[in-house]
DNA sequence: CAGAATCCGATGCGATACTG
DNA sequence: CAGTATCGCATCGGATTCTG
């Protein structure tokens, strides 16, 4: 991976900067880590039970991307065991205050939407039209 | 495709239908579209030229699943040639608004990130310490 | 406890060609 | 103009195994 920049990506990027942010914000995880980081220094193990599902490979990849980024840091302490702690930057927390706006929205039309889905599919399903 | 829910998956949306939520908007288009739809009623080749980059397989593809949504209406005027118009619904609407709160943090960090990762990169670079 | 490494299936996305 | 259909690569992401 290291640090490539998906070159054609980047000619859109140069056009739409908020769309290469987004990029960093589009994983399965990594919304719900900024959102599970937010309540304080966090321990992997803490982020692990929080991101109900996840495995420890892509909670330890998003966690990198997300520290490389700028978005959260890595404190390490050297006891044993050893134990990580993690923390939103100030980037970080100004990210997860704009995402609640996303997640309010979430909250409030989670059902509106599984409702447009079943009609869409009800009508747009296999049908020969009216029959029905 | 279908309406598959990821079998998987579901059991953590059941827990946090935020994420489920999340997984419409996740895609490398889908916020851009909205974004580009919300001047109002848009047209197909319209929003191809907006969305630099974008192929008509995909621009098709986020069209019709955000329209399965419920986030936005397609609408199909017989003529000759063939017309069709893109528009928010209310829910669209609010979603994007949403979107506008990360749309902003991304302009203002955008940079920061940049150089964060620049600093990364160089501390975490195949160095043996601190020679140097 | 907090990872790193490897394997592998699922999905995303782009390029291209064809259509009403 | 506004799609649809098919192909193929690249990336995502999960399961498993090994380590300091």
């Amino acid at each position: 991976m290291s640090h490539r920049h998906t070159d054609v990506t980047r000619q859109v990027a140069d056009a739409c900067p908020v769309t290469e942010v987004l990029d960093r914000v589009a994983g399965k995880w990594s919304i719900g880590i900024l959102m599970a980081a937010g309540e304080g220094p966090v321990r992997f193990t803490q982020l692990e039970r929080s991101l109900t599902g996840i495995s420890r490979r892509m909670l330890t990849l998003n966690l990198r991307k997300l520290e490389r980024d700028g978005l959260l840091t890595r404190t390490v302490h050297p006891t044993v065991p050893p134990r990580v702690d993690y923390a939103l930057t100030p980037s970080g927390a100004e990210l997860r205050e704009a995402l609640l706006t996303l997640t309010g929205w979430a909250r409030r039309h989670g059902g509106t939407i599984a409702v447009a889905q079943q009609a869409y599919d009800r009508e747009h399903a296999v049908d020969s039209g009216s029959a029905r």
